[in-house]
RNA sequence: GCCCGAGUGGCGAAACUGGUAAACGCAGAGGACUUAAAAUCCUUAGCCGUCAGGCGUGUGGGUUCGAUUCCCGCCUCGGGCACCA
């Protein structure tokens, strides 16, 4: 112990402007001195620690530059920074960056409707946003900031679309593509939830289009396969959601010969068959229609000639008018429409009627779908509506399916009848089976389908990355623009109007440019890339982002993978499998090591920030200030409390960070966010629980001060039987804290054990009474809570640190470690029970073994009164635990 | 409908590998200090019962000497997917 720490001394350790050691602990002052102090000595940076320690590359999600911070970022940051903090004083080389994704919509709207540049709104949006993290006590490596709108990210985006392009990775397709009215363009698949935009919330409809897509299904094998490898460390919420979204299904596609063949026309090919996707190739002979999609290129040509094609083209035009919505809605009534159209069913050889259906979806599988009513639900309602023939071809094992008797059709699995040679097969055997039969005659082979679809990135507005392509007005086509005109940048001479095309397209010359193979006229493409592009390697980009001879640097690039990510589950089917899907594929092309397959080791998903709403039947929702006594204070009436809501500005219960640190101090509110819930569940607002973490940090300060002005023990020794009990609650709680916060990623106990040894040493310093001293047991236990705590609490514990004496910064402090002789116990409690219930505890030596604790436990009043006059049939033994003495 | 996850005091939660259920915090009750209040400190605290004791982790079963923990059924809530053939 240092002879350094003497009452009076530590006075003026301390703090500049406290003149009173006794004075309430104000954040409001020491915070932005410490805050400012971390920044001068340069603690943050990456570089700042020695190249031999191990590297811990951490990050959050970074934020779309909307101005304001909320709560749902303090809470995801404060746990990132308690990790960033920890690995630190770990003796780790930290990467800690921050950055802005800083394309998207909001910009452009602001431009409609307030007139600023989204440049400048943006600009000034990441303006306003740093500060406050700051204040927060993040302790990022601002040194690897970035910004996606900045051409010096986003010319490499550009260099990676163009080598996609080259690689057949990015293609151009006319299709069925959703549209956002609202935000006046397209959406990728995973960028529509339940039918409407995930952006503005209006209904998508769908338009036919030709579009940008990137061919993520290639890689839709691997990204499934590799979710294995993320087991037990990504959470299994996100893993199957992932696993669901690409919906992989293995089945057969089998070809029906066209009883009448189509001759080629004006209208299409020459076609004699039409080909289906199964899942259940081993209910084949029990198909008695065909059902298609109203969107089949086949529909109305089937028609034809038939004397059905009016009724056809009518049905055909009604359901193709319908939106998504619409026919993915729960009272969606089934209907079809006979073709006129037969074909054959390849293993009855019978023929059957084909149908178009309006529940068949063009993009899934080939568009058409074998019937098989007796064995599909849906198949089964659409026959007896039309009075369709059944024909039972699986019978369940233990009876048998009258067809008039059926009121659902038979969906699980059983053995095959009026099959032909099948018959008597299981049906999973004859699943393999009838496919390989139909292969051997050439009419049909086994396949496998994906939910997933290609990712359609181009996008119809004007704050995106541009998509560096021209296309020649000439014969060349699209041509990817040279390397040396990128980046191709946005025109600053633009105006913004409401509900109208992208600025890009009618800017009066930006588009117009030269062919770079003919060098005739040619028109650059006007759309920009989805936002979701820049996310998806930007943290590859985090490594070195200043990086200038070319889109990645080796040597920054051995802080990958990202040791941890920390973020929200809403991003499970898009962020995250994006950058997974980037990831595999700048791996492939040599931009990345070979074996790094996958960008985040381990990911968090923290929950959400819920608070309490108060909703008025006629004021709709109400701040919390609007009501008084239950009542709404406009109208008197009642004011219905909401349990638990998610914070959002419509509910009326957000609460603003920034109002709180101002009053708090970010010690408290980061302590509050860290300790009311597990990271990974919702965090119930309480201001009363912010109270609570408030208290805690104010008696820690009191709890230091009293340490501090008591007379330090002569010898500094602490040797007693209570000093070795404190040292090994020291010790046990820095053991507890250590695996919960690194390993458990559990703060919330972390900060419970802390709270424990601080209790504990209070106690401790009480039962010393008039005669207390400052002892190395109480020193050690009191350093040990404030280094503890540092990364939840980093501001405190800096100037606790100082007050204690130390020299250096708390941040930059080793993390305690826990000598395991002195956690060690010397005594246990172990529990007696007798017949499995609780009658006693005996306290012995942790090893003590069955026969002292028996002889001790038979000697216990309360024992002896439930085992007297019976025999003990049987004794379990757990070494330090626990006896249980089964009486009978 | 299918796939995940969760249900524990008045509240947020804890219990790590099947071994003392409710740590830690909030709210509550009582007390100390104070002229008083705030702040702070101390005590108390699952439920029933006067006690002995009994009952207690959504619910009904099961396995076990022993179950919040494992297995089966059911209920409720949250999230995801969904005419996906």
């Amino acid at each position: 112990m240092s002879s350094s720490l003497s009452a009076d001394q530590t006075v003026s350790a301390g703090s500049q402007t406290s003149d009173k050691p006794g004075d309430k602990y104000d954040p409001r002052e020491v915070e932005p001195r410490w805050q400012r102090a971390w920044q001068d000595a340069g603690l943050f940076s990456s570089s700042a620690q020695g190249s031999d320690r191990p590297k811990f590359f951490l990050m959050e999600m970074f934020p779309y530059p909307s101005g304001r911070i909320h709560m749902g970022h303090v809470r995801n940051y404060s746990i990132g920074d308690v990790l960033a903090r920890g690995y630190r004083m770990r003796g780790y080389r930290v990467l800690y960056p921050m950055g802005w994704d800083a394309f998207g919509l909001p910009a452009e709207n602001a431009a409609i409707k307030a007139g600023v540049h989204p440049r400048i709104w943006t600009e000034k949006n990441i303006d306003a946003m740093k500060g406050p993290l700051v204040r927060l006590g993040q302790s990022y490596d601002w040194s690897h900031e970035l910004c996606t709108c900045d051409p010096s990210y986003f010319v490499h985006e550009q260099r990676i679309f163009i080598e996609m392009w080259k690689r057949g990775m990015a293609y151009r397709k006319g299709a069925l593509v959703n549209w956002c009215p609202q935000c006046a363009t397209v959406l990728a698949n995973e960028q529509v939830e339940d039918g409407l935009c995930w952006r503005c919330q209006s209904g998508v409809v769908q338009r036919e289009l030709v579009q940008w897509f990137i061919r993520i299904t290639a890689y839709a094998q691997e990204i499934l396969d590799d979710i294995a490898k993320l087991n037990g460390k990504w959470p299994d919420k996100v893993l199957s959601m992932q696993t669901n979204w690409i919906g992989r299904s293995e089945g057969a596609r089998i070809k029906f010969a066209l009883v009448q063949p189509l001759s080629a026309d004006e209208s299409g090919a020459a076609t004699s068959e039409i080909e289906v996707f199964t899942t259940r190739p081993d209910t084949l002979f029990g198909a008695t229609f065909m059902s298609i999609a109203a969107e089949h290129p086949l529909a109305l040509r089937l028609a034809r000639g038939t004397g059905r094609e009016a009724e056809v083209t009518a049905f055909v035009n009604k359901v193709r008018a319908e939106d998504k919505i619409r026919r993915g809605a729960e009272d969606y009534v089934k209907e079809g429409v006979f073709t006129g159209a037969y074909v054959v069913n390849p293993a009855t050889g019978k023929q059957i009627p084909v149908y178009i259906a309006n529940f068949v979806l063009m993009d899934y599988g080939t568009g058409a779908v074998m019937a098989v009513p007796a064995h599909d639900q849906r198949d089964f309602e659409f026959a007896r509506k039309y009075s369709l023939p059944l024909a039972v071809v699986i019978l369940p094992p233990d009876r048998t399916l009258e067809v008039a008797a059926m009121d659902a059709a038979y969906v699980d699995a059983g053995t095959l009848v009026a099959s032909g040679p099948f018959d008597g097969t299981p049906s999973e055997e004859a699943k393999g089976r009838i496919t390989a039969w139909l292969r051997e005659r050439g009419q049909g082979e086994q396949t496998v389908s994906y939910r997933l679809r290609d990712w359609l990135v181009s996008r119809q507005r004007y704050w995106g990355c541009p998509i560096p392509m021209v296309e020649c007005q000439g014969g060349c086509g699209y041509q990817p623009v040279p390397d040396s005109e990128l980046p191709v940048c946005l025109p600053e001479d633009v105006e913004f109007v409401p509900g109208g095309k992208s600025p890009l397209s009618t800017h009066p010359t930006w588009a117009q440019t030269t062919c770079p193979v003919c060098k005739g006229p040619a028109r650059r493409e006007t759309d920009t890339m989805d936002g979701f592009m820049e996310s998806s390697w930007y943290f590859l980009r985090y490594t070195a982002p200043n990086y200038k001879d070319g889109i990645l640097d080796e040597k920054g690039l051995s802080w990958m993978p990202v040791d941890l990510y920390v973020g929200g589950s809403e991003h499970a089917t898009k962020h995250l499998i994006y950058a997974r899907f980037f990831t595999k594929m700048l791996s492939d092309w040599g931009l990345l090591p070979k074996d790094l397959r996958e960008p985040f080791s381990r990911l968090l998903t923290q929950g959400m920030v819920l608070k309490d709403a108060y909703r008025c039947a006629t004021h709709d929702y109400l701040y919390p200030e609007e009501v008084q006594d239950g009542t709404c204070k406009q109208c008197g009436q009642p004011a219905q409390q909401l349990r638990q809501m998610k914070m959002s500005k419509s509910f009326r219960n957000v609460v603003e960070p920034m109002t709180l640190i101002d009053r708090y101090g970010a010690d408290t509110v980061r302590l509050f966010c860290l300790f009311a819930a597990p990271p990974d569940s919702v965090l119930e607002w309480s201001e009363a629980g912010v109270e609570g973490c408030s208290r805690f940090l104010g008696r820690l300060h009191r709890l230091v001060l009293r340490a501090l002005s008591l007379p330090l023990a002569p010898d500094g020794s602490a040797t007693g039987p209570e000093d070795l009990a404190l040292r090994r609650k020291t010790h046990k709680t820095i053991r507890r804290v250590t695996t919960d916060l690194f390993e458990r990623l559990q703060y919330n106990t972390a900060i419970a054990a802390i709270m424990e040894l601080c209790n504990e040493t209070g106690d401790r310093l009480t039962a010393m009474g008039q005669g207390a001293v400052l002892n190395f047991a109480v020193r050690e236990a009191i350093e040990s809570a404030v280094l503890l705590l540092c990364p939840m609490a980093p501001h405190l514990c800096e100037e606790l640190w100082r007050l204690l004496g130390n020299q250096g910064f708390a941040v930059a402090a080793t993390w305690p470690i826990c000598d395991e002789a002195i956690a060690r116990d010397h005594q246990v409690t172990v529990v007696v029970q007798v017949n499995g219930k609780k009658r006693g505890e005996v306290l012995v030596a942790p090893d003590a073994d069955e026969a002292t604790v028996t002889a001790l436990a038979m000697a216990d009043a309360n024992v002896n009164q439930h085992t007297a006059g019976k025999a003990v049939k049987k004794a379990v033994f757990v070494k330090g635990r626990l006896l249980n003495l089964v009486v009978g």
